[in-house]
DNA sequence: CGAGATTCATGTGAAGTATACCTTTAGGCTTAA
DNA sequence: AAGCCTAAAGGTATACTTCACATGAATCTCGTA
């Protein structure tokens, strides 16, 4: 992205007349030349035909839900496994066939999906039943509106006629960490108050101890059936990899032992198959962005790359400006004393209390931004840890596992979107 | 020298506040008979 | 008189603040060996 951005920039230096047809230029490679023949093929949210090497866990889920056709309710489900290992497809893909077999047989069946992962939109009980709402195809106000009353609006919504709904909850350990576990102790109850309709939730995690934190109610209710969804090794890796490639890219793309380095990167994190396409994926567009026909091995190492900066930046990019300020603030710190290591809260607030002022911002109090630092934390983005330092006090020390050109980045992008 | 008290810096929980938004309701205005 | 619009009243969720108490090991204190 960067690249292309510095190519334009000097052809608008050289002649300004000829930006549009530099653009044409631009349009034109990427139609003309492109590897790919679907690339769809590669984009995380495609449901292939056949899903390699998990028949078994497929024949579960199917079976588990089979009892809708029927208008029995199903029992509840909980799916786990790490990232990337094919919980969230195979879940769609039983529901896509669900749906057809249910249409046939002339069953009413309803199957949201909702990711509770996503931030603003599926992070709160509230909102959470607004996402749910709206894709049962009625509108909800944002917020006003008290809570129970959407669980009324929701009951009614379904109860309608005598039908299954099957509530899918991705990601459904990251809502719980945040939200606690009412809400699901709530919706397992709903079904005392269906007369018409059913309701049975499947539950997806990628925390493997993530049952264990639960309320024991909650526990036993929703985990009436378990599944766990092991990882993929190396070789199946390749497999996936190879029968996706083959529909995705045109003949001859793809030189010898690409498809083995993705998966050997993938399998090294713990086998996951997304990580693998994408991989792949962005190998691809990389190299179709700098005009070549053929994918080598070198081009996977780029790609992986960048896919961890754009991760972290993408993840930069949408928090909300006091939240930039935070991690702002501590990214300079890093950079400011990087011998130690390790910083603290009380640093961390003071430099961010300047920012604000050099910002002309109004600051947050310090019981906020450790909330704030707290949540980076769950993000993944920083490494943070309550710890005692005895005679002077208590904070979190907090850590910060990000290559330095990262850092750099990172830094740059906040700058810039500061205006510092 | 060691057990227990002290201390610090901040974690953390609860309750309160501001803001933005929602529904309901009542009054006022328009309209059509 | 019926219908429609508007603004006020009363309510909620969310992000944040305020207040108050909890934490936990390094350090201090003081009695004892």
């Amino acid at each position: 992205m960067n690249k292309k951005r510095g190519q334009n920039n000097k052809n608008n230096e050289n002649n300004k007349n000829n930006l549009t047809n530099n653009i044409d230029q631009i349009f034109d490679s990427f139609i003309k030349q492109t590897i790919f023949q679907n690339k769809l093929i590669l984009q995380g949210n495609y449901t292939p035909e056949t899903i390699p090497h998990r028949e078994k866990q497929i024949a579960q889920v199917a079976a588990i839900i089979a009892p809708s056709l029927r208008l029995e309710r199903p029992s509840n489900l909980f799916i786990y496994g790490l990232t990337g290992t094919g919980k969230t497809l195979v879940v769609q893909y039983i529901k896509n066939q669900l749906f057809k077999r249910a249409e046939k047989q002339n069953v009413s069946l309803i199957i949201p999906y909702i990711n509770c992962k996503l931030k603003k939109v599926a992070d709160t009980e509230y909102r959470i039943l607004v996402e749910l709402i709206g894709k049962l195809g009625e509108k909800v106000p944002a917020t006003g509106l008290p809570t129970d009353q959407l669980y009324h609006r929701f009951l009614n919504l379904i109860n309608r006629k005598k039908q299954i709904v099957i509530l899918i909850l991705d990601e459904i350990d990251q809502a719980v960490k945040k939200i606690g576990d009412e809400f699901l102790y709530n919706l397992t109850r709903i079904n005392t108050e269906l007369t018409n309709a059913q309701i049975s939730i499947i539950g997806i995690s990628n925390d493997l101890k993530f049952l264990d934190t639960l309320d024991p109610r909650v526990r036993s209710s929703l985990g009436e059936e378990e599944i766990l969804f092991p990882t993929y090794n190396a070789l199946q890796l390749q497999k996936i990899l190879r029968d996706r490639a083959k529909d995705a890219f045109k003949p001859n793309i793809l030189s010898e032992g690409v498809i083995a380095k993705c998966a050997a990167y993938a399998a090294r994190e713990h086998g996951d198959a997304r990580r693998a396409l994408d991989l792949l994926r962005i190998a691809g567009e990389l190299v179709e962005r700098n005009n070549k026909r053929k994918i080598t091995l070198d081009y996977i190492d780029k790609a992986k790359q960048k896919i961890e900066v754009d991760k972290i930046i993408l993840a930069v990019e949408t928090q909300p400006k006091q939240f930039q300020l935070t991690l702002l603030a501590i990214i300079e710190l890093f950079k400011k004393n990087k011998e130690k290591n390790k910083i603290f809260t009380g640093d961390i607030y003071n430099f961010y209390r300047e920012l604000c002022k050099r910002t002309r911002t109004e600051y947050l109090t310090q019981r906020r931004v450790s909330d704030i630092i707290a949540e980076f934390d769950m993000q993944g983005v920083i490494n943070a840890k309550v710890i005692s330092k005895g005679r002077y006090g208590r904070t979190r020390e907090i850590r910060l596992d990000l290559p330095t050109n990262l850092l750099d980045k990172i830094n740059h992008l906040l700058v810039d979107s500061l205006n510092l």
